[in-house]
DNA sequence: ACAGAATCTGTACGCTGTGCAGAGACGGTC
DNA sequence: GACCGTCTCTGCACAGCGTACAGATTCTGT
């Protein structure tokens, strides 16, 4: 009661919001790399003295997590809430629309995945794909697992595309990046590294994204490999799945096994 | 001829080797987390003056970038040559190998994605996959393609694993870990997040060896669906496989028409 | 013996995150 | 309207960072 919601506090008005500070530092990310969101930076782009910022944050770790949780949080709720679209397509929104967040903010990544990641819009995240992957057909346990699979795969791109890119600032066009990572894998020496030298056009293409969605696929085939498709449209997989736990009759999977070995230790 | 291999340049002799300064600099990191391992620490520990470290190394960038290729490069060679063992079991064995050698140095972890990751031994490990999955039976494309995805896998579980972890020095073992993530799992708001408070059991295993070789095998599963199982040993998939180009007559799949997509782009 | 080159040290500069002391502004109570 | 406690912001300071520069020392090749 003493301390509710719409009192302000004594002391002057406070010059600037958590959110004006968070607009500085990822500016100052885009602009400069994952080095360059110092809190000198931050305090001199919002103007005001250096440690007047942890007035707002208590340390820069905790305005690196509220940024990140921003982030997250820009992505969630809209894309794939519609139930009447086939899961399959809703995941590759979903993943494609966060690539495209995230991939905006190269140097907002590194601290993306330098924490823990556990913020409320994180297991936002979390909840919406497992609503997903029950849709797809998935039982619980198994539509969580698929659900970390498919985190790891989307963070792990996205990571690795930043980290293929040596300077700060903004990512270059796709086609740019991919040109430049042909150029580079033509001087793969073709008598230490013959397969390497005969991929290099695909493996110049590792950060494009007909590779990601094309990953993506091979991630959602394998996920319901052990699940079976009802008939109906067979040419893009989109037909609604229906939960299979050991599918004793359909093709005698190894997913079946798997799965016994895992609930032994997640049971 | 002038500057041949075997002569010693003028000059005193040098007081250490490079593989000393990345000794310190990894068990400075080993200690003490990613921050850890500064040019003033790894000159203190093999007791120079910090600026001495410039001998060796044109910057602290070229530091890291020697660690991760000998990280890199302790993995190579040896696990996955025995072409007589099973493709997959080759793969799961390498995959394993990367997570236990990688994880023993979780501070070295973000440094590794934080470059390009794009020295000789990461070409190896790149060539060995290549080499794997021709013998699992996928075409030049695909095989590169899937090398990717497995590599993307691999460092992005790791990275995860690593940083769901708070505090620096060694990771504890993992069923400390998992019994942590239990714990801070049994406070999920069932209200706001049902479905991820149902399955705390499961996320707080998201970090086990049993996640990342359930997620490893339904990859492998994807990346084989559009490749035709020689009958024989069902059981596990561990049978031969024979490569399947456009595959026109097996299971009319989706991967055909990514892989038009994809040709596309890369040709 | 001498020239040149390489190694290492001492010093210094600008940058980082952040703690402490103090000045000023404001809300709540008298 | 005066006062008090609290909050905000500033100036200063400290330790640590990467690294550039100058100089002393030690070696090789001539």
């Amino acid at each position: 009661m003493s301390t509710e919601a719409g009192r302000r506090r004594p002391g002057p008005r406070r010059a600037l919001t958590e959110d004006e500070i968070l607009d500085a530092a990822l500016s100052l990310l885009d602009d400069g790399g994952a080095d360059a969101a110092s809190v000198r930076g931050i305090a001199a782009r919002v103007g005001v003295a250096p440690n007047a910022v942890y007035t707002y944050f208590p340390d820069k770790a905790a305005v690196v997590k509220a940024l990140v949780e921003r982030l997250l949080g820009e992505v969630d709720h809209d894309v794939f809430a519609d139930r009447s679209r086939p899961w399959r397509e809703r995941v590759e929104a979903l993943a494609l629309d966060l690539r495209a967040h995230l991939s905006a903010h190269p140097g907002a990544v590194g601290l993306m995945i330098g924490g823990p990641m556990d913020g409320p819009h994180a297991l936002t995240l979390n909840e919406r794909l497992l609503e997903l992957l029950a849709d797809a057909g998935l039982d619980r346990t198994g539509a969580a697992r698929a659900a970390y699979l498919l985190i790891v795969y989307v963070f792990g791109s996205i990571a690795l595309e930043v980290a293929a890119q040596h300077a700060p600032g903004p990512l270059p066009p796709e086609s740019d990046r991919i040109d430049a990572r042909t150029r580079a894998f033509a001087a793969t020496p073709a008598d230490r590294f013959p397969r390497s030298a005969a991929a290099a056009a695909t493996m110049a293409g590792y950060v494009s994204t007909e590779q990601y969605v094309w990953g993506l696929r091979r991630i959602l085939d394998g996920i319901t490999a052990g699940v079976t498709d009802v008939p109906g449209d067979p040419d893009d997989g989109r037909g609604v799945l229906r939960a299979a736990g050991p599918v004793p009759e359909a093709r005698t999977s190894r997913s079946g096994r798997t799965v016994d070995v895992l609930d032994d230790a997640a049971g």
